[in-house]
DNA sequence: GCCAACGTTGGC
DNA sequence: GCCAACGTTGGC
């Protein structure tokens, strides 16, 4: 079992609209590194810290797990979706996405902010890659994450 | 809204 | 396969 950290812009999805539907297939992805992880690494039991981006305060604000394996994502073929890819066809999808199941939202948010003043979080890819949407977290990041934020 | 970092495209 | 031009991300 992996961990892995999702970005997304609370304005286009957050965890509250995840906390409302329950589950959602996490579409939109379309950068190869991230797409190539869903694909070949991303399994059923995974567990995924949320984290808001481009927004006023950039956190991790909750958890999912991964409740179903990659996919391929509907948007791709759709001409009027943010997501459409013309370059797509139904034989050579080139986008997959993966399910998430809600589990919580964080009492205490972590700020990016506080992530970037601990050395312990210093080798964190939201720190050295910060634009890849799909990061991997290493067990003892992931748990103190969980600390932190359950905390009051 | 700015801009640095970095991913993608396409001509050669 | 190189690399310049261009597009996107995302913190500030």
């Amino acid at each position: 079992m992996q961990h892995w950290l999702f970005k997304t812009e609370p304005e286009t999805y957050s965890i509250a609209d995840l906390k409302r539907e329950g589950r959602c297939g996490w579409d939109g992805i379309r950068n190869y590194q991230a797409r190539n992880r869903l694909r070949d690494e991303v399994a059923v039991g995974d567990q995924v810290l949320i984290y808001h981006s481009s927004c006023a305060e950039p956190a991790v604000v909750g958890l999912a797990e991964v409740c179903g394996a990659a996919r391929t994502d509907p948007y791709q073929f759709d001409p009027d979706a943010r997501y459409y890819d013309p370059r797509s066809t139904p034989d050579q999808p080139r986008w997959v996405l993966v399910d998430l199941l809600f589990k919580e939202v964080f009492a205490t948010p972590l700020t990016l902010k506080a992530i970037k003043a601990d050395a312990l979080f210093a080798d964190m890819e939201l720190v050295s890659k910060s634009r890849l949407s799909i990061q991997k977290v290493a067990p003892a990041q992931f748990d103190a994450i969980l600390n932190r934020c359950r905390a009051g």
